[in-house]
DNA sequence: CTTGAAAGAGACACGTC
DNA sequence: GACGTGTCTCTTTCAAG
């Protein structure tokens, strides 16, 4: 399976904006209609694209507090692990949890209220699982950049 | 400005999925199709809806390593922050960059294909940098978890 | 791959209550 | 806020080249 420049200017065009009907978007990359939603299909029957999504500005929604932490899990075996990663998956205000190299284990990023709200959330939430063993944090100042946007050649 | 729980429930659905049509959506949060896309478009217009997008699979792209970089700058003033958030903003591997408290002062997320052409990249576009001083590297050995559902209560 | 046609669905702006 | 109506655009499928 290799994807072409039509394939790959469709994923572009559909990161940026997913609401493109499928008549702009058979425009923009130069196909007809009938070539380019079948393609559009089947990237999506591929799972080249796995879902189609909206970025909510979470200050507006009244989420202020961003933060990653990074977790060292002891002992960290699959039995830990397995428990851990059940819990964070249950927990609404991790976004994103990645296993990593280097001397921490995981990295995690939380999305909260606001100060109070994360210190309770690490406290109640975080340290209480078994096997998390030390955290440390970093409070997003300002997020600088921010896309989804995967290069779609190099 | 404040979202009752049919905009908190239009958000959680789009975040799910936001090929969902106006009238699937109604039906879902039990508002009449005029209501719920005087909503939608509400929500679009007030910012708290920032973008439609697509979530593609990297691995699929061939886009095989990704990693955490966290920098530190010396001399940290208004001018090499300026010019390195420039620098970042143009590189396509870089998909986000936070701004963030503790020791270090950014935290990236880089997206490449594979090993060598992310020490290229640490070389060549990163460190290249005036005033990239030191760089942290986590590679991400599995993605755990990743959602873009901002929880839209608590 | 393209073009063209045809049918069905949804978007969206109106009114009215 | 709900509902109905109408129009218009897009989707989707299907031919045939």
């Amino acid at each position: 399976m290799t994807l072409d420049r039509y394939d790959r200017a469709i994923l572009n065009a559909l990161q940026k904006d997913s609401s493109i009907s499928n008549l702009d978007l058979s425009k923009l990359i130069g196909l007809s209609t009938s070539a380019c939603l079948a393609r559009t299909k089947n990237l999506k029957e591929l799972g080249v694209i796995k879902q189609f999504t909206t970025i909510v500005d979470e200050r507006r929604l009244g989420m202020e507090t961003i933060a990653f932490i990074m977790v060292i899990l002891s002992p960290l075996n699959r039995e830990t692990a397995n428990f851990f990663l059940e819990q964070i998956n249950k927990l609404p205000q991790v976004l994103e949890c990645y296993s990593i190299t280097g001397n921490k284990d995981y990295l995690l990023k939380i999305v909260v209220k606001d100060m109070p709200t994360y210190k309770d959330f690490v406290i109640d939430s975080l340290m209480s699982i078994p096997g998390v063993s030390r955290v440390e944090t970093s409070i997003v100042i300002n997020t600088e950049k921010r896309t989804l946007s995967i290069p779609t050649e190099d």
